[in-house]
DNA sequence: TATGAATGAGTATTCATTCAT
DNA sequence: AATGAATGAATACTCATTCAT
C-alpha cells in the first residue's frame, strides 16, 4: 500500500497511524516475496512511499514489524475461529462443511502461508522472537485443538490422538502445502486436508458410552 | 566439521576430496542453524578451517554447496526406500511395520527438515535453483508415490486421491512438522505420519474385483 | 580534495554538495592517476574522507562518477567554444588566433587527456557506458566540425575532408598526445595541432565562386 | 592460440616452446579484448590451453608477457620500415606511395592499435615498465623520424618542425584514431593520416638552395 | 514526525600468486 | 615443466542503523 496522498488535513495521530499502516502493508508484502533477511528497511520504506527515517520513527527494528505483522494475523484468526463456535449446536455435517471452509480459506490467503513459515523460520533463530512468537502459536494451536475436540464429540468419536497434537499436525500440513504451493504446482490445500481430516475419523473408535 | 590436523600424507585427490568434504559438513551445519542467506561464504570457510578461496576452487558459487547437500540427501532416501521395495512378497502389516521403521527415520536427522526448507524456500525465490531443485524433488515425490501405490495394491484398497497427490501431502507433512519441531517443542513427527497414513487407510474403499 | 573541517554550520544541501564535489574530485585524481580499473571506490571515498556508503549515497556505481566527470568536462568544452563563436564578425587570421588559444587550452588541461582515454577505453569496454558516451562524443565532434567549418568558409578555401571527419581526426590527435605526455616527454600539444591545422588550410583550394 | 595436440613427439625445448607461444598469442588477444587489467592469467591460461601454473613456469609475472608482446610487435615495426628504407633511391610520389601502404597497415593491424594503448597506459603507471617501453618507443619513433626526413628532403622542402615531433604526431594521430576505430565509427586511419601528411607538405617551405 | 546523508560492518566473488605433487 | 588446490587480499556493492536537520 502506497502513501495515500489526501487533501484533508490529518490530525497529528491519524497522520502517524497512517504511515504506520502504509509501512506494515509494505512489509508484509515484500517479506512474503522476498523473505525477512530478503526485504531490506530500505526497500520497505520506498515501497511504502516514505524515508527509511520514518521507518524508525515507527517502529524500533526490524524484527519489531515483524511481530506486528504476527500480532495482527492472531487478531484475525481469533476472530475466525471463533465465529465458527458462535453457532453451539451443529450437526457433524454441518461441522464438516464449516471445517471445509476453514481450509478454503487457508488456501485463499496464500500470502499467510509464506509469512507464517518467515515467522516461524526467525523464531527458530531468534530466542527474543521465539518468546512471543510461541506464545501466539500456543493461542492459536489451542483454538484449532478444542475445535478437533468438538468435532469428535459431536461425531461421538474417540480422537485416534491427543487433540493438541492433531492441531499441530494439521498446522504443520497447512504450512507444508503452503511452502510447496509457491514453486511446485498450483496444489489443492484445502481438499488436502480435509482428506487427512477424513481420514482421522474414519480412523477413530466409537465412543464408548 | 573442521579441517582435521593429520600427519598422514594425503594424495591429491584424497586431499583435495577432504577439503570437500569438511565445507560440505561446514554449510550444512550454517544452512540449518541460519539459513541460505544468513550463512556467508566467509563463514562456511572458517568453519571448515579454510580459506574463501578454498570455497571457490570446490564450488562455483554459495547455490552449488545447496545442491550439492541436496543431491547427497536424496541419494540417501533413495537408498533407503529402494531398500524396502527390495524384498516383494510383503503383507499389508509388513509393509505398515516397515513404513514405521522408515517414518522413526524422517524423525531423526532432525537437521535434515530445516535444511529441506531452507532448499524449498531458495527454490521459491531463485528461478535456476528451481529447475533444478524441481527436478530432484519430483524423482522423490515419484518415489514415494510408486510407494503409496504398491501399498494400497497389497491392501486391496483404492487410494482416496491420486498417489503423486498424497506423497505430496506426506512431504508437506514431514516439512510442516520439521518446521515446528526445533522451536516448538519436540514432538514425534514419524508417529504423526503414521496416524495420518493409517487414517488414509481406514477411510479408503475396498478396491473392486 | 579532501574533506574539509570546517567550523561553519552548512545548510543540508550544502554539505551534501560538499561530499559530492569531494568524492568527485577525488575520484578525478585516482582515475587519472591508476586508471579506471585501477582505482577502487574504497581508495576514492578514502581519499575524499568519506566512507564507502557516502560514495553509494551520492553515485548508484562506478560509472556514473566517471559519467559525471566526462559530463562537467563537456560543459566547460561547449563554453569555451562557444566563447569563441560568440563574436561573429572575424577575418581569417583573427580565427586562427582564436584557434591558438583554444590549443594552448588543451595543453594547460593535462590530466584531462588521460581522463579522457580512460572514458574512451571503458566505452569500447562496457556497452551500456558506450551509449552515455557516444551521444556526449558526438556533441563535442559537432561543435568542432561546425567550427572547423566556419573557418574555412572564412578563409574562403574547400576543406579537404568531411569537417566531421577533421573534427574526429582533431580529437584523435589530441587524446594520442596526450597519451604520450604522460610518460614520454613535455610536448606542446597546442603547437602540434596548430601546424597539422595549418597544413590542412595549406592544402585546401580556393573555393569556387 | 589454443593447445595444439599433435601426435608428433616434440624436444622438452619444442614443447615448452609451444606452451610460451600459445600463452603468449592467448595474452595478446586478451589483453586486446579486455585490457591488461581486464584479462586474468586465469583466463589467459585457460584460453591458451593450460593451467594457471604453466603461466609461471614461463613468465614471472603479469607484466613479463606484456614486456614479451612489446618485444615481438618492436621486431616486426623494424623489419617493416627497414624493408622500405631498402631501396635507397625513390621520388617524391614513389616515397607517398610507400607512406600510403604504410598507413594502411597501420589500419589493418587493429589490434595493436589497442593493445598500445595499453602498452602505453601501463608505461604512465609502472615506473618499471616505463623504462623498457621507452626506450622501445624511442627506436620506434627515431625510424619514423629518419623516414620523414628523408621524405622531405627527396621533396626538397624544408620540413615545418623538427622530425621527431612531426613522428611523434604522427604516432600519436594513428593512436588516438586506433582509441576511436572500436568504438565510435568505422574509420579512415590511413587516409587520415595521409590527409595530415600532404597537409604538412603543403604547408611547407621550398629549401634554400 | 519525518528526512536522507553518512556510517561501518557485511556480502559474494575475483585474482595474482604459491607450492606440494 | 606442468598441475591446480589453496591462499589472502582486494573488489564492487548492500544494509541496518544513526543523527543533524
Amino acid at each position: 500500500m502506497t502513501k495515500l496522498i489526501t487533501k484533508k488535513r490529518l490530525s497529528r495521530e491519524q497522520s502517524q497511524a497512517q504511515t504506520r499502516e502504509c509501512l506494515i502493508q509494505a512489509a508484509r508484502q515484500l517479506f512474503v516475496q522476498h523473505g525477512f533477511g530478503g526485504a531490506s528497511i530500505r526497500d520497505i520504506a520506498e515501497e511504502a512511499g516514505y524515508s527509511q527515517g520514518a521507518f524508525y520513527s515507527n517502529f524500533p527494528d526490524k524484527e519489531a514489524i515483524l511481530l506486528e505483522l504476527l500480532r495482527r494475523h492472531m487478531e484475525a484468526e481469533v476472530m475466525q475461529l471463533s465465529s465458527v463456535f458462535a453457532t453451539d449446536v451443529l450437526t457433524g455435517d454441518e461441522v464438516l462443511a464449516e471445517l471445509d471452509a476453514w481450509a478454503l480459506t487457508l488456501h485463499a490467503d496464500g500470502d499467510w502461508a509464506m509469512l507464517s513459515i518467515e515467522l516461524q523460520l526467525h523464531a527458530n533463530r531468534s530466542p527474543a522472537f521465539a518468546a512471543e512468537y510461541g506464545a501466539i502459536w500456543r493461542v492459536h494451536r489451542n483454538a484449532l485443538s478444542r475445535f478437533i475436540e468438538r468435532l469428535f464429540e459431536h461425531l461421538a468419536l474417540v480422537p485416534p490422538a491427543e487433540p493438541g497434537q492433531l492441531a499441530a499436525g494439521f498446522i504443520a500440513l497447512a504450512q507444508g502445502l503452503g511452502l510447496q504451493r509457491a514453486s511446485i504446482h498450483p496444489d489443492p490445500t484445502g481438499s488436502m486436508i480435509m482428506l487427512f481430516l477424513r481420514g482421522l475419523i474414519a480412523s477413530a473408535q466409537v465412543m464408548a458410552k
